[in-house]
DNA sequence: CTGGGGACGGGGCCC
DNA sequence: AGGGCCCCGTCCCCA
């Protein structure tokens, strides 16, 4: 029996042994294949990030060849001394700012909300979106680097929507001077991103440093109020045209110097910088609501070229760079964002015409920045597919009579800031810029549709009354535009006016003969 | 073909 | 008289 005992405590420990002994064998299976998972996984991982930087660099070589390939093309005669300004505006629909420095102004149409997650977005008003940040000085060469700027901000929808404001900086507040564009060039500027953004809804916008080495406080002061401007704001008027008291009516929530990277891209002279404006997506629901039919281009995106500029008394060139953005931070590789680097450069095109047309024609009256571009050949940008949108009809206005001299007999003295069309009233011009800014401040009262014309929208009024006051003669159909009758008319005239010059067949409408050379001589054209 | 919006020019009225 | 403002007509484009 003792025997039997002994037997089966000695098995037993056997057993314990045995047991231990595979525990200890499966753990090490274990150990030894999680060693390996993690090694693979961190091989990955370090393989990724490796890629990553591969491709980001590709990424900004390509940005960089190109804009330096459009550079070349544009400034044959670029000295290698030039400066490059490197800048990124982008445009979105009902909004814009632009920034006026003295002489020289910044036009900063608000861009779609393409910035970064990080960026400071004002999200304290309830308000809506229309604003204008403009940065004016009275002479900023006078004054100095001390000398003051004005930041204007206009809202022009919302709970105010005649409220305007001024943001004045500066040395006559007593301040450093806002971030503009001449102060960036002349400080030495960290490669770090920084940000203005103004915090709307209180008597005082600060301005306010995402890298907090700044915070500028400006007074705002009330340019005017009235009633609702949806009742007709073109009834604000024609004033005077003034160099210095011009002012858009936009909404960019926050702007945006980027003074950091540049000299990565370019051994520059000149410290360059960029501004973006952005909508605060939170504030954008009306826009979305009532015009972003996206597959139609109706949102309305904006991006022109950067009207920034060097000295004027200095020969430097300053080559401007749109839809370029640099960021840096930490360690992180740069990332150069060429969204809109590449073809199309009609923009660009256009300050040139309306500089030569500056230097031809003093006398027009324009607030545009473009008139302090001198030897700065501003590179222009492609742009996205809403962009293309509105740059055709961008284009499509000057085609129908741009420029500051075409058509009309009366003087055009009133310049687009955006196109350089001329217009005989400064009514005119706001009007036209809405194109370029997307502003619409006719609203329906039976949709969401909004306008940039009060024409415009009593004309689509008719789609909700039913009013048809246009019937053809020769049979029972009534139309609620005239156009449409005419077009209608064609019908039984058997009018085509349009002949296609490849296949000698004939079309009533342009669009007609534009699609049926699309679709069967494609390949001629 | 129709419906409907974008944009512009011109004319009339008012100040 | 001239400029500003408003309205209308028109062209163009797209769905």
């Amino acid at each position: 029996m003792a025997n039997c005992m002994v037997f089966h405590t000695q098995i037993a420990s056997i057993m314990e042994v045995l047991a231990n002994a595979a525990v200890a064998e499966i753990c090490k299976l274990v150990d030894d294949d999680y060693a390996v998972f993690r090694l693979e996984i961190s091989q990955s991982q370090k393989e990724n990030r490796g890629l990553r930087r591969k491709l980001q660099l590709m990424d900004w070589k390509v940005a960089r060849e190109r804009a330096e390939r459009t550079i070349r093309e544009r400034v044959p005669a670029c000295r290698p001394s030039s400066v490059k300004f490197v800048d990124r505006y982008r445009g979105m629909a009902r909004g814009e700012g632009h920034l006026t420095v003295g002489h020289r102004s910044i036009v900063k149409p608000a861009g779609p909300n393409v910035w970064r997650d990080d960026q400071p977005i004002d999200e304290g008003s309830g308000t809506s979106t229309q604003h204008v940040i403009g940065i004016e000085s009275a002479d900023a060469e006078a004054a100095g680097p001390g000398g003051s700027s004005l930041v204007k901000q206009e809202r022009t929808e919302g709970d105010d929507p005649q409220h305007s404001r001024d943001i004045q900086t500066g040395a006559a507040a007593g301040m450093a001077p806002p971030v503009a564009m001449d102060v960036l060039a002349t400080t030495p500027q960290p490669r770090t991103r920084r940000s203005i953004t103004e915090v709307s809804g209180t008597p005082k916008a600060v301005l306010k440093s995402e890298t907090d080495t700044e915070t500028l406080t400006v007074s705002r002061r009330l340019l005017h109020t009235g009633s609702d401007h949806r009742s007709d704001p073109e009834r604000l008027g024609c004033p005077p045209a003034s160099g210095s008291e011009y002012f858009l009516h936009g909404s960019p929530r926050t702007v945006h110097s980027h003074q950091d990277s540049v000299d990565a891209l370019e051994t520059v002279n000149y410290p360059s910088c960029s501004y973006t404006t952005e909508m605060d997506p939170g504030k954008m629901t009306l826009g979305l609501e009532t015009q972003t039919d996206l597959s139609r281009g109706d949102w309305n995106q904006y991006s022109s070229s950067l009207y920034s500029e060097g000295p004027l008394d200095k020969k430097e060139e300053v080559i401007a760079v749109d839809e370029v953005t640099v960021k840096v931070e930490g360690d992180a590789p740069l990332i150069w964002n060429e969204t809109h680097l590449g073809e199309g450069h009609s923009q660009g095109r256009d300050f040139l015409d309306y500089r030569e047309s500056l230097e031809t024609n003093p006398d027009v009256t324009t607030h545009s920045p473009l008139h302090t571009l001198r030897d700065h050949e501003p590179v222009s940008t492609s742009m996205g597919p809403s962009d293309q949108v509105l740059n055709s009809k961008v284009q499509k206005a000057k085609a129908q009579g741009g420029g500051p001299t075409s058509g009309g007999s009366k003087v055009k003295r009133f310049l687009c800031m955006f196109c350089n069309k001329g217009f005989s009233c400064l009514q005119k011009v706001e009007i036209h810029q809405r194109v370029h800014t997307g502003e619409k401040p006719f609203s329906c009262t039976h949709c969401h549709m909004r306008f940039a014309e009060a024409g415009n929208l009593k004309r689509h009024q008719r789609v909700h009354t039913g009013e048809k006051p246009y019937s053809c003669p020769q049979c029972h159909m009534r139309f609620a535009q005239s156009g449409n009758l005419k077009m209608h008319l064609k019908v039984h005239t058997g009018e085509r006016p349009f002949a296609c010059t490849y296949c000698r067949k004939r079309f009533s409408e342009r669009s007609y003969l534009r699609i049926h050379q699309q679709k069967n001589h494609s390949t001629i054209t």
